[in-house]
DNA sequence: GACCTGCTGCGGGATG
């Protein structure tokens, strides 16, 4: 208490707070000159801490300029703690000017903070990339003390993280006595985070405060009376279970996996609602005003329960949340505790969590989820290296404030970790790629954006340059959607191109809660009226999975292999692997189980990878083309997070030889070049480089034009310059994304020499789920079979069939 | 380029 001044000790006198500890050193870190960064879980005074040293170095000198930048990744955030500091600098007397700085923010604000910034300044980082491209940056900057980075977690790792990273790297050029701050829930990999935050990218210039963490949640399995399903995602069956929950709690948080699922978990809850509770729904396509009403409702308390997406894994804290519940596998352990994290912020008050899952392989994903949460381990892929298209837009970001060197920018971008390692080389081919967009696109004027002067220094060709770069900055890149308007009434969200597409008048499908009929399209908007119809569809989107971590993977198949744990799942399930373990064997915690049977004419390989989706559909491909120059005809596969199975003509023999690890050679090369899902990741690339401007003067570009433009730029360059920046970013964003070849190498290493082979007569217990989504999923490039989607209550009756033929064959 | 498992996040400036 004594580190404070006497005014700050009485201000947390009169409101019967005591500071925290963490609090207290980070004013002490601050008063030494150190970066800080705190890890903490949520609430427990935060974002306080943050600025609480801020506050007391303004308290006692408030000359005018910039002291403390404020970065959040939710521009709400912002706005929220704005109004949460409002109240102690008001209450203390202090002399100080606080505001945010967004895209919502009107230019003649804007105007006013560049001319006069104010002492403090809430902001995003892409806001942020925008100061920094001014020319009077360095008179905005000159005075600045403090960056307090909150969320942090959120970022690293990201191509946000890789540039806020570069232009905090910018910000110690332009303020060298600037002392950076940074607040995170927790994380698997903390020293990261450190060189991330530091100003040289050093782990020990960071010194690290770890808050107390609040009480452990109480997590529990949903034990379901109902049949546990067999495949399906939803988990509709549990609802009514669900529901006598939510009549006992105060409020509660509902997380699911995906848009789809929160609009029709909603629907059947408003179905069985007979008490009316105020049920509410929040995910990322609806409208903000409609987003930011729930969110008003429910910092109120006046809700029941939310059903939410990841739209509300971060933000504003609800002290009266009691209850959270996954409904769906929560895929990885840190995102599970992040969800959990969002109840319960009363004092010393565990938070109460409950997982649903939707069918029998999530129950072993969730049970080793609650598991991992009782032991506290952590998970989620670590940072790796920065993006060098983000790297390109900054560097372009740079040249609209000043001309600079080669050599100044070099050395300031590399004290960034992110491309702390970035080769000499390789930047000077990222800058010629701004200047000119490279050896086989530099005939074109477009892409001629920077010149070199006389001195050596790179300059933006015309202003106009500078224009469009600022238009077009930030490292999100969107499908295009189409608003959704009901008529007469309000836009309520939107959804994407090729949803509409599929609609026809009349057509009835079900949006932001409601039950809607397509009544056409009228310029950038769906026109829709209520609705009574039947049957009604369900928007999907084109986002992107929640990634199945390995760690979560290694939990699942620990508890498979060891009957032991089996006492803590379900009867259901314990009875569904005890037959599995009669009619064939259970994959071991090492190794690889492959079955294989003959059904309906044709052979089946299923394969226990555990590797995730995207690992699954690139060893699919493979794994397909390898059978083909076998003989074998495949016809195709299916993956899910789990399994994946391939169905031919004819039965593999040789399973070391069709998984061994040179697999990841040729064919991978070739196909990649080729697949859609390189494509994809190039467009992205190509935007957030600037080669493709989504914006122009008075006008945007559509996702088909986007997408047209950057196929023709994709095969010029796969041509001419198969070595150009873009395609580099390219390969490297797809090895750890879509394709997720670092993961699939890892697998394949790890099978090798331990693969099982079961030959059975029929399908296992273990593979009906797989069998299941065939024919319901679309698989890459591979159009599926349809004719194959099984009957459920056949196949199910087979397998577990087996059981009575087996016993004689072992 | 889709559809039955597919998240989240942000983003100009000058003028009338």
């Amino acid at each position: 208490m004594s580190s404070l001044p006497a005014v700050f000790t009485s201000w947390f006198k009169s409101r019967g707070w005591s500071p925290h500890p963490h609090q207290l050193k980070m004013v002490e870190a601050a008063r030494r000159g150190e970066h800080s960064l705190l890890i903490a879980p949520t609430g427990g005074g935060k974002t306080l801490s943050g600025f609480l040293a801020s506050l007391v170095e303004l308290s006692q000198d408030n000359a005018p300029g910039l002291h403390t930048l404020y970065i959040s990744p939710l521009k709400a955030l912002a706005v929220d703690i704005h109004r949460n500091l409002e109240m102690p600098v008001q209450e203390m007397g202090l002399d100080l000017r606080l505001e945010t700085r967004t895209g919502d923010t009107p230019a003649n604000r804007r105007q006013r903070q560049r001319e006069n910034p104010p002492h403090i300044l809430l902001t995003t980082p892409e806001s942020l990339a925008l100061l920094i491209s001014y020319d009077d940056a360095d008179a905005i900057f000159a005075s600045l003390k403090c960056i307090v980075v909150d969320e942090a977690h959120a970022l690293i790792g990201t191509k946000r993280g890789d540039q806020l990273a570069l232009c905090m790297a910018r910000l110690q050029k332009l303020a060298p006595q600037c002392r950076r701050v940074g607040l995170s829930a927790t994380v698997a990999w903390p020293e990261e985070l450190r060189a991330w935050l530091s100003p040289t990218a050093r782990t020990d210039d960071v010194h690290l405060i770890k808050g107390g963490g609040g009480a452990k949640a109480k997590v529990s399995l949903l034990t379901t009376k109902e049949e546990l399903p067999w495949s399906g995602h939803y988990g509709l069956h549990a609802l009514p279970e669900v529901y006598e929950e939510l009549r006992h709690v105060r409020t509660a948080i509902l997380f699911v996996n995906t848009r789809a699922q929160a609009e029709l978990v909603f629907q059947e809850l408003w179905h069985l609602n007979e008490d009316a509770l105020p049920i509410a729904l929040h995910h990322g396509s609806l409208a903000r005003e409609q987003r930011r009403k729930v969110e008003a409702a429910m910092a109120r308390g006046d809700l029941r329960a939310v059903v939410a997406t990841s739209s509300l894994d971060l933000g504003i804290d609800w002290a009266a949340v009691d209850l959270v519940i996954q409904i769906g596998p929560p895929k990885g352990v840190s995102r599970l505790i992040q969800r959990i994290g969002r109840a319960g912020h009363q004092l010393n008050t565990p938070s109460r969590a409950l997982l649903v899952p939707a069918n029998r392989f999530e129950v072993l994903e969730c049970r080793a989820a609650i598991d991992g949460v009782e032991e506290g381990t952590l998970d989620g892929a670590p940072p790796r290296p920065g993006g060098l298209d983000v790297l390109a837009q900054h560097i372009l970001g740079l040249a609209c404030s000043k001309p600079f060197t080669a050599d100044e920018i070099y050395s300031e971008v590399t004290k960034a970790a992110p491309y702390a390692a970035l080769d000499r080389q390789t930047f000077d081919d990222v800058l010629r790629f701004v200047m000119d967009g490279g050896y086989a696109l530099k005939a074109y004027d477009r892409y001629k954006r920077l010149f070199l002067t006389s001195s050596d220094r790179y300059e933006i060709t015309s202003p106009k340059v500078a224009q469009r770069h600022r238009m077009n900055i930030g490292t999100i890149v969107e499908e295009t959607t189409l608003k959704v308007r009901l008529r007469g009434g309000p836009v309520l969200g939107e959804i994407e191109e090729y949803f509409v597409n599929g609609l026809e008048e009349g057509d009835s499908f079900i949006f932001a809660g409601n039950l809607l009929r397509f009544e056409g399209i009228r310029e950038l908007t769906v026109l829709c009226s209520r609705a009574a119809g039947d049957a009604p569809k369900i928007p999907q989107y084109m986002g992107g999975r929640l990634p199945f971590t390995t760690h979560l993977s290694d939990r699942v198949r620990e508890m498979l292999a060891d009957p032991s744990h089996w006492q803590d799942l379900p009867p259901q399930v314990a009875e569904w692997l005890r037959i599995q373990q009669w009619c064939s064997v259970l994959p071991k915690k090492d190794g690889l189980l492959v079955e294989s049977f003959p059904r309906n004419q044709k052979e089946y390989l299923v394969a226990y990878c555990f590797a995730g989706r995207n690992a699954h559909q690139t060893l699919g491909m493979l794994l397909t083309r390898r059978m083909e120059r076998m003989g074998l005809s495949p016809l195709g596969f299916v993956a899910s997070d789990y399994v994946i199975a391939v169905w031919g003509l004819h039965a593999p023999r040789n399973l070391g030889e069709l998984f061994s690890e040179d697999m990841l050679g040729d064919d991978l090369e070739e196909w990649m070049a080729e697949s859609s899902l390189l494509r994809r990741t190039f467009k992205n690339a190509a935007v957030i480089a600037g080669l493709i401007e989504r914006k122009y003067p008075g006008q945007e570009k559509s996702g088909r034009q986007v997408t047209v433009s950057s196929d023709l730029i994709y095969d010029v360059l796969r041509e001419h310059e198969p070595d150009h920046i873009l395609l580099r970013a390219t390969r490297a964003d797809a090895a750890s994304g879509l394709t997720d070849i670092h993961r699939l190498g890892g697998f394949l290493k790890r099978i090798k020499g331990k693969i099982t082979h079961r030959r059975l007569d029929r399908v296992s217990p273990l593979a009906v789920p797989i069998l299941l989504e065939i024919g319901r999923e679309y698989v890459g490039d591979d159009a599926i079979d349809e004719l194959l989607a099984e009957n459920a209550n056949e196949l199910i009756e087979e397998a577990m069939a087996g059981l009575e033929n087996t016993r004689s064959l072992f």
